[in-house]
DNA sequence: GCGTGTGAATAGTTTCACAGCC
DNA sequence: GGCTGTGAAACTATTCACACGC
């Protein structure tokens, strides 16, 4: 299958809103209810689902349960997926505890700082470690993903260990570009990035 | 002028890395340089730029100064913005402290939380208020960004909130979908979808 | 020669329109 | 009647090709 990016994270916002109408108990959700609650259109709601090999006709809409289901069977999105955090400053420290994570599939089980007084005095539940034993526990515990929370100027470094460790995807949280091998998946988190975007937008306004 | 989202954000990451140029001392820039730094191709940002009017011929690329200045004030991205921080949890307190937002041209003015408890235990330089003074400091201080940093059960009434007190743009961390008035700003920022887009891509690779 | 600026061509995405099913 | 699924149309974005200035 060959989805773009803007299809790939309409659905994974679809999937998020499903699990939420499918705890408060809804059973049915129309291409056009999703469409609102996502920001975007029911054209393309349904263009996309129809991408993914729609699933059948009702007259009421989509069913939230199976819907859910198939989508996380398709995208693998209800495997508990293993992730660790590397740096654990304010933020990544914040990212340990972000209890979301667990909620929806991915367990944080581990943490990384190259800081040994920091590790020892940081009170979590999860288990952290020096960075000098980064690749090891990774491969121990089969970590996929890994969450960049260093500074700047260590960032390439703990993505080169990363990469390195075998990590198959990187969500990366320092403010600056870094080089990461195409075979792995990667989105930056760029928060003054976002600030401009949105100061842009004052100016620049277009919808 | 009326510029796409895409070439927003590109020139906001553009703009960034201008400014790390400058630091770095780097006079010239050629628009190959910058594609492969911001993740584009040399076309896309040559595009970009003629669409704001291009700078002028050298044989050396952009002049790192006077363009990033141009863009400063293309976009007004060199006037300071001052922004607060509503929720005052473990990731608002993180972003409370991240350095890079001072750096890079926005103030964080204030902090909001409900609990009165959390406001007398937290130490920082910025001042910190109950939310209910929101729309106060909002007016007094001048403050036209909101960063939200709530739990998804008050995201809504703090972006309520936010709008009531006339803030410009928002940045929402929460990891709901709010409702926000089309004349604001908005961008969301949930790190679980971040997490799900790198897994769905595991299995939907499309470069 | 090197690197920009930009119209034209290409590729990609969204919207529309409408047939089909419950 | 209501809502989906999908080919075709409209729109948007990216890439290319090449003229131009230094």
């Amino acid at each position: 299958m060959d989805l773009s990016n803007n299809t790939i994270e309409r659905i994974c916002k679809i999937f998020g809103h499903l699990d939420a109408l499918e705890k408060r108990g809804v059973d049915f959700v129309s291409s056009k209810e999703l469409a609102g609650e996502i920001g975007a259109t029911e054209y393309t709601i349904r263009k996309d689902i129809s991408l993914l090999g729609g699933p059948g006709y009702t007259r009421k809409g989509y069913e939230v349960k199976s819907f859910k289901k198939e989508l996380g069977e398709k995208f693998l999105l209800t495997k508990r997926r293993k992730a660790c955090i590397v740096g654990l400053g304010r933020l990544g420290t914040a990212l340990l505890d972000y209890e979301n994570f667990q909620e929806d599939g991915f367990e944080i089980v581990a943490g990384f700082d190259c800081s040994v007084n920091k590790i020892e005095r940081i009170r979590t539940s999860i288990d952290v470690f020096a960075v000098s034993r980064l690749e090891e526990i990774v491969e121990a515990r089969d970590i996929e993903l890994g969450i960049v929370a260093v500074p700047a100027e260590s960032a390439q470094e703990v993505v080169d260990l990363l990469t390195k460790a075998g990590v198959k995807g990187i969500l990366n949280f320092s403010p600056v570009k870094v080089n990461i091998p195409t075979h792995i998946v990667h989105l930056d988190m760029d928060f003054t990035n976002a600030l401009r975007f949105i100061a842009a937008r004052f100016i620049m306004k277009k919808t």
